[in-house]
DNA sequence: AAGCTCTGATACCTACCGGGTATTAGGCTT
DNA sequence: AAGCCTAATACCCGGTAGGTATCAGAGCTT
């Protein structure tokens, strides 16, 4: 049972997220026919049927979306291999901390205050940093508890807090003194937004679909959704949005998250002086 | 930045576990030269070294330490990825479910009677269950929290108990009704065996080096060492064993893990009418 | 100190295989 | 039926992984 080797990984996530042997293999900077040499050889040596190959392109079968989830993890573990590698060999490498665009703004900061050696700030997009984490683009995370997934990383608190919701100035609902989850979760006019999944499809709903968090303050201003999110998140203080507190929202842990073996003893030392 | 292939991941991983061209040469079935050139190349490629050869064979750089960890759990990845497919093309495909040797035979037997669909059971040795679900040899695996390693896994719990020590029956201890963690910690001589860790040493400590449960068992028999396990551990009454309840030992649960995506709904559907 | 031995590195050759172009085969549209 | 789109096949070429032979240097041995 030989390996496989990375290399035929690529070219099948490439075929099975084209579905098309031809766009896969522009995509890839091969010709199509050696494409479909490594895909016919893959399925051969694997001893399974990983596409249906139809009048018009191809289908994933059952196995085929097997490989597909299961390949995406492996390229990333070796990608990570490289790239920590890479800068476990430099001796002036900074720590790489990511984060979500425009949260926890004075918990950075005081973060990085506090640190001794200097730290890269990478920021992403809502519920990318697990996948940064991963493929090694990044040493440590600032992630939220319960919203994130925290699977297969080690983590310490750093502050806990409660939640506001973030509504529409001109909104009836702006002039509460508070709220409860019960009155927030179904506003006829205010439908909760839609977050993409991993696979990148949208679940159903009559919310809008966002995509990054600046479209979604952007439908917030204009009075087309709400949200819920954690009290310190002071990106959503537009004039056009008012934050009302939800009692019985859960509290949100905001924590620094890291791959078991990440060199980050001394900064999660030093965050865990931080007084919030 | 061109990819690793798990070949060259490989090598390296042979290289940095025997720490000898030579015998790494044997042991992956080719020449040493090519691979003193693949190990040399790697370097180039990733910029960086990764072991000081000397006079007496090569020893790891820092990079090269992290480069061993990294690599072993992306050719897990690969590994698991080849295994899931092959096992998803098979339609007759039995779950496997691993689980440590000679722990929980009662409530396996009566998961096992529960369940409709044929089930294979794999046993291994203490704290491997994590490293077969990693790999791809298992679907799912019966664990205890808070000994095991659940970093990565969707869980279920199944059930909670709490712990006895199994001391000599020939020690004072054994006449004990009960016992504290206090009472059992410091036994002078009776100290705690000591497991390997990931990457096969040893922690500092007086107790005895083990490596599998019979050994364990043994040692327990013979005078040398107790511990302090679920009370439901059956493989552990011996004739020359005594269990004592432990009253301030944290309580145990037993539970079912498997990676995100396993296609194992029906089982935990059907474990979680379990009453125990 | 000379030589032996063990290490990994170098030189050079071969053969396999990954990738290219040209073409075929089949199904749908028109 | 002609034309097109798809993927598969046929065939060739070149890079490179792997082989053998050899080198180079650092301990030992004597």
């Amino acid at each position: 049972m030989d390996d496989l080797e990375t290399r035929e990984l690529r070219y099948f996530v490439a075929v099975a997220e084209e579905l098309h042997f031809g766009r896969a293999a522009t995509r890839l900077g091969i010709a199509q026919p050696p494409l479909s040499r490594a895909i016919t050889q893959l399925e051969r040596r694997l001893g399974v049927r990983l596409l249906d190959r139809d009048r018009r392109g191809a289908e994933l079968t059952d196995a085929g979306r097997v490989l597909l989830r299961e390949a995406r993890t492996a390229l990333d573990a070796v990608a990570a291999a490289a790239r920590r590698t890479r800068r476990a060999g430099d001796p002036e490498r900074p720590l790489v901390l990511v984060t979500k665009a425009g949260a926890s703004h004075e918990l950075l900061r005081a973060l990085l205050d506090v640190l001794a050696d200097p730290v890269e700030v990478l920021l992403c997009e809502v519920g990318e940093q697990a996948h940064r984490l991963r493929d090694g683009q990044a040493d440590v995370a600032l992630m939220h508890r319960p919203f994130d997934d925290l699977a297969g990383f080690d983590t310490a608190d750093l502050h806990t807090e409660s939640q506001v919701a973030i509504v529409p100035a001109a909104h009836p609902l702006a002039a509460s003194e508070s709220l409860t989850m019960a009155e927030v979760s179904h506003v006829p006019d205010l439908p909760i937004a839609r977050w993409p999944r991993l696979d990148g499809t949208y679940p159903d709903g009559p919310g809008p679909e966002v995509r990054t968090q600046s479209q979604l303050a952007q439908l917030v201003a204009l009075g087309r959704t709400l949200l819920v999110i954690p009290a310190s998140s002071r990106a959503w203080q537009w004039p056009e949005h008012v934050a009302v507190p939800v009692v019985d929202a859960p509290d949100v842990t905001t924590l620094l998250a890291w791959p078991p073996g990440a060199p980050v003893e001394s900064l999660v030392r030093s965050a865990a002086k931080l007084s919030f």
